[in-house]
RNA sequence: GCCCCCAUCGUCUAGCGGCCUAGGACACCGCCCUUUCACGGCGGCGGCACGGGUUCGAAUCCCGUUGGGGGUACCA
């Protein structure tokens, strides 16, 4: 039962095999994704494998519904797995709560060779025994049922006490170098016995997940920070798993860094700012996100900060992550989704939208022809001024509408000339004459009577038929807007302003 | 309390002893372009937490302080 320190650990010719293992509670979180992202990238990266795995082992939080958010969340962003759920592999299954039998049999095994001790003890006579000798009552567990007598344990048994199961930490420094952090050191004596089976018989995480990463041979466990303060007890466990031939070798272990929301504290799950689906439904694309969190603590180079995935598998290295949080800041993550934007074939820009469109009300399940003819005309002239999918709506709505449908923004109506009705008029009278509806030939006619004859600045000059033809004080360039509703509808909009005005 | 992690412009970062008078990006502020708003271009503002070492030389290495964060569950 004795457990050697030093095992066979993983070299850099071990081929690399990581993997992403959420547990399935609420909708997925940014930081989430990122790590996952992470592992994908490495495998990648490396011509590894990506395992994918669901960690529901425990009923009282999971869900079916987060764990398809969690399959969808991946599918969206490209995140492939080689192994895994839906996918299968040689160690299937890859769900825990399937897995029941494998748990019980190592943790038979762990017992009968020493590493798993009975523990009866409650919290309240851990803490009544820290307050007898006068040790701080939040020291945790004081492995006080590690040397149990048969006798007492009798005693409990027919109390009808149920026993928890715990590991017997090593006595001495745990050390391992982080692929992040460097070398860590966790102090003899620093980390109690903790449970790894609930008195129902239950696992807990802390024995499945090296459990299974051990059958499943992970080499790179590339995780957040949250866990690790619980790496020394997942070592001890990977020694005892190595003891009764379980694992293969010690793993490598990489923390990646929070992701952090407003002041200084986690990005919580309650934050809509962690929520990946609300992102999406604001009009992230996945390039913009990808990219975006990719820069969460690691960069492509030192002047690049737009990169395509092909660019980040190519140069990713989990060395080269760095250890400190990062926060997570929507506006430059809205730039530079803005740029990808723009870099989207205009074909395919225009088919991204057409959910968005849909979502707004605007156009139909399935486009009619003249709703088709005016995305086509109108998509490059949103494509580079929005930064988020979901700002198109608002800007093309007017394209959309019925004539007698344009309500008139509060702020489109601030700022006009006070000879609004004449200039207006003088509008209304350039533009019938106009023979071929194009919007040079709109310019032209506008420019003349209203800029050339009126002596009205450009600046202002448009400014009273932008709001009659879109009834906005912001929207795409105007003579191609009124190219592309036509010469009716601009003409309709215009006197119905002018009368109302 | 104890254990562990972290520390470069407001934010994300480059930097791995001399290329640093610290580079880029977002944000912000000007200017230019301009039919609005954007995009784009140019410029500006702004940082090595502090104190000791080591060294000819430190943002880079070591120690300490301070400040943040996490863990200390029959959650993951």
């Amino acid at each position: 039962m004795t457990t050697a320190a030093d095992i066979p650990t993983v070299t850099a010719e071990t081929p690399v095999r990581v993997r992403f293992c959420p547990s399935p509670t609420g909708t997925p979180h940014v930081g989430l994704i990122r790590t996952a992202l992470f592992n994908w990238a490495y495998a990648r990266h490396t011509g590894g494998t990506m395992v994918f795995r669901i960690e529901d082992t425990d009923a009282a939080r999971d869900s079916e519904e987060s764990y398809h958010q969690l399959l969808e969340a991946l599918k969206w962003l490209g995140i492939t797995w080689d192994e895994g759920v839906e996918v299968g592999g040689p160690h299937e299954p890859y769900r825990q709560s399937q897995r029941h039998d494998i748990y019980v049999d190592v943790i038979n095994r762990l017992k009968e060779a020493g590493h798993l001790y009975e523990s009866y003890s409650t919290p309240e006579e851990v803490e009544a025994r820290h307050q007898a000798a006068g040790r701080d009552i939040k020291l945790g567990y004081d492995n006080y049922d590690r040397s149990l007598t048969a006798e007492q344990i009798a005693a409990f048994k027919a109390e009808g006490r149920e026993p928890v199961l715990r590991v017997r930490m090593p006595d001495e420094d745990i050390t391992f170098e982080d692929l992040v952090r460097g070398e860590i050191t966790f102090k003899a004596g620093s980390v109690p016995d903790f449970v790894v089976v609930r008195a129902n018989g239950k696992p807990l995480y802390t024995l499945v997940n090296p459990v299974d990463d051990a059958l499943m041979g992970i080499t790179h466990i590339l995780r957040g920070e949250d866990l690790l303060s619980s790496t020394p007890r997942q070592i001890a466990l990977y020694r005892a798993l190595f003891d009764i031939g379980v694992a293969q070798y010690m793993p490598l272990f990489g923390h990646l860094p929070y992701v952090m929301g407003e002041g200084n504290k986690k990005l919580s799950k309650r934050d809509p700012e962690s929520n990946l689906f609300l992102h999406r439904e604001r009009g992230f694309i996945r390039e913009g996100l990808l990219n975006y969190l990719s820069l969460l603590g690691w960069s492509l180079s030192a002047d690049e900060d737009i990169f395509t995935v092909e660019q980040l598998v190519e140069k990713f290295d989990i060395h080269d992550v760095l250890s400190n949080p990062a926060r997570f800041d929507l506006k430059k993550a809205e730039a530079i989704n803005g740029t990808h934007v723009r870099q989207l074939d205009p074909v395919d820009f225009r088919e991204r939208l057409v959910p968005y469109l849909q979502h707004a009300g605007l156009v139909g399940e399935t486009l009619a022809p003249r709703e088709q003819e005016i995305l086509q005309a109108a998509a490059p002239l949103v494509q580079e001024r929005i930064g988020l999918l979901g700002e198109a709506p608002e800007m093309l709505a007017f394209l959309f509408k019925a004539d007698d449908g344009i309500d008139i923004a509060d702020d489109a109506r601030k700022g006009l000339p006070a000879n609004l009705a004449e200039v207006l008029d003088a509008a209304i009278a350039a533009l019938e004459p106009v023979e071929k509806w194009t919007a040079e030939n709109i310019q032209a006619a506008l420019r003349q009577a209203i800029v050339e004859e009126m002596g009205i600045k450009p600046r202002l000059a448009f400014g009273p038929v932008r709001t009659a033809v879109s009834g906005r004080r912001i929207s795409p360039p105007l003579f191609e807007s009124m190219e592309i509703l036509g010469r009716h509808s601009s003409l309709v909009r215009l006197k119905a302003f002018r009368a109302a005005s």
